[in-house]
RNA sequence: GAGUCGUUAGCUCAGCAGGUAGAGCACCGGACUUUUAAUCCGGGUGUCGUGGGUUCGACUCCCACACGACUCACCA
């Protein structure tokens, strides 16, 4: 019977994965730590970790080949990425969250037990506490002679390939873990990141700007053209949205008394998944009573010059592109940008007819119903929008593209509002705010008809909105950056999922 | 949503006129007191993305599907 088991048992294992058959190798080898040592590497609490890596580098860089700073105690802690195992004097490459060091474990420092104790149960992966010196090897690597050292964590998956790292695409985004620990330019563009957003906060504050959070949740998603995501509220027994926007309640405390608001949150957008576009992303939105486009245009070139500047990007390449962000940014209206363009001049166009008849010769597909508005936005888009490769400005789009913002007083079909972009691609939206109830409410009605003749992006009537500017909004400038793309150009990914941590991926299977 | 390409060992990749796979690293066992992608000796750990089909025989050819990458469309 038990001979039978035994039987069943080496046929389970001949039977099983090789990925099983590694983890069930690790396992073994860690009962047997736990058996033969009575160490168990998961109890291990913390370690008084005194010094980083980079730490190390930087105070002992200055040793020459040969050289010990015997009177230096380095305490210090990390994950162990290479492995050199030799008779009596082994090395590994050990690192940490600021750098890569090489530590030397030597049989006549550590001694028998210890050094026989390092051979048997370290391996590639594992996370090591090490007290120790600093020299420099013969071959001039700095490295840390290890006097003593504790086994904190181990791993029991192999790691990706020191050499050719992780390159599968799919695994890098969903297990972004696993390409983190193998991919040491990852780690850096997500500390790029991080100090991009910790600038643009920065930038805010300067100004005054407090920092506010609204709702994500909500029974309405306004303040932008977007497909929101539904789902369900079951205590309230309705439906609710995904914010696509944050715009629509940072305009409401401008109205509560806010003089300066900010936020940074994720929007959501139930579209196409693409370099460009994550259902979820980051966004920036400010708004500052008082103030309009202008004063935002000044704001988004001190907030993207610094940007810029904070992670060396001042001169950068973009994917083979050089990209200047250096103050001012070019600025000029939609309609000047469609004349250089093309040639066309919507200044001239005193009908919709005359600007359908133009869009014709262009070769636009076009219903006949299109205002002349409408379609210069078409002929930017077609013809503009993508040669637009160092930051420009792009100001004044027409009234019916922009339902909420203020018109221009010298051309009320126009608006003062900018879009900044970048690479072809828009970075930036910024409008002196319609503050005008009435031209709201109308302008909603206007987006109400669109969605009802089946246009699913177009506005939500926002009725609470249209009521909050009943008790008056002050003159007010908004603007928002997204946030995904700046990094993007910041820190020359190709993908706006190699800038978001765990990007939106399908499930598996 | 459409098109193109891809999916082979833990990782990076070969492979094939159709005869059920191979390298390096990793891993396992051994040697080695200064390595740098250490070296040397021994070991291949795989339902070749999934499901069908053609065939005596499919990793290879055909079809469908899944997932991914890129391009296009919509959008930030």
């Amino acid at each position: 019977m038990k001979g039978a088991t035994i039987m069943e048992e080496k046929e389970q294992k001949s039977a099983q994965m090789p990925e099983e058959e590694i983890l069930s190798q690790r396992r073994e080898k860690l009962e047997r730590l736990r058996n033969e040592e009575g160490y168990d590497p998961f109890v291990q609490e913390r370690f008084l970790r005194e010094h980083s890596l980079a730490h190390v580098l930087e105070t002992y860089g200055g040793l020459q080949e040969n050289e010990h700073a015997e009177d230096a105690r380095i305490v210090t802690a990390g994950r162990v990425m290479t492995l050199r195992k030799h008779g009596k004097a082994s090395f590994a490459h050990m690192e940490d969250e600021t750098c890569r060091l090489q530590l030397c474990f030597q049989f006549d420092v550590l001694g028998e037990k210890e050094y026989g104790f390092f051979k048997k149960w370290v391996d590639m992966g594992d996370f090591l506490g090490v007290v120790g010196h600093p020299f420099r090897t013969q071959r001039g690597e700095l490295t840390i002679l290890v006097g003593s050292f504790t086994l904190l964590s181990k791993a029991m998956r192999p790691l990706p390939e020191k050499w050719h790292g992780l390159k599968d695409t799919e695994v890098r985004y969903r297990q972004r873990y696993v390409d983190l620990i193998a991919n040491p330019e990852v780690r850096e563009t997500f500390r790029k990141r991080s100090r991009i957003i910790n600038t643009v906060r920065r930038v805010l504050e300067n100004h005054g700007t407090l920092e506010v959070e609204t709702p994500i949740l909500s029974s309405i998603a306004g303040g932008a053209n977007a497909r929101p995501f539904i789902t369900f509220h079951n205590a309230l027994s309705q439906e609710m949205y995904l914010r696509i926007a944050t715009e629509l309640y940072l305009k409401r405390l401008i109205v509560g008394m806010f003089g300066r608001v900010y936020e940074i949150g994720k929007n959501f957008r139930n579209e196409g998944v693409d370099t460009m576009h994550n259902p979820e992303f980051t966004a920036m939105e400010v708004y500052w009573a008082y103030a309009n486009y202008e004063d935002m245009m000044n704001l988004t070139e001190e907030i993207i010059v610094a940007a810029a500047k904070e992670v060396g990007a001042t001169e950068t390449v973009y994917q083979g592109t050089s990209l200047s962000f250096e103050r001012p940014f070019r600025r000029a209206t939609m309609m000047d940008l469609v004349k250089d363009h093309c040639g066309v001049d919507f200044g001239a166009f005193e009908t919709d007819e005359e600007a359908r008849a133009a869009a014709k010769r262009k070769g636009l597909e076009i219903t006949g119903k299109e205002s002349r508005f409408l379609l210069l936005s078409r002929f930017f888009e077609e013809f503009v929008e993508e040669k637009l490769v160092q930051p420009t400005f792009v100001l004044k789009h027409p009234v019916e593209i922009s339902p909420l913002a203020k018109r221009d007083p010298d051309n009320p079909d126009y608006t003062n509002r900018f879009e900044l972009f970048v690479y072809g691609k828009e970075v930036a939206n910024a409008f002196s705010e319609l503050n005008d109830p009435f031209d709201q409410k109308e302008r909603f009605l206007d987006q109400q008809a669109k969605k009802e003749a089946g246009d699913e992006e177009a506005h939500a009537f926002d009725e609470d909105f249209v009521t909050a500017l009943e008790y008056g909004l002050p003159p007010t400038g908004g603007l928002g950056i997204g946030i995904d793309r700046l990094v993007m150009f910041l820190t020359d990914s190709r993908s706006i999922r190699d800038v978001i941590l765990f990007p939106a991926m399908r499930p598996r299977e």
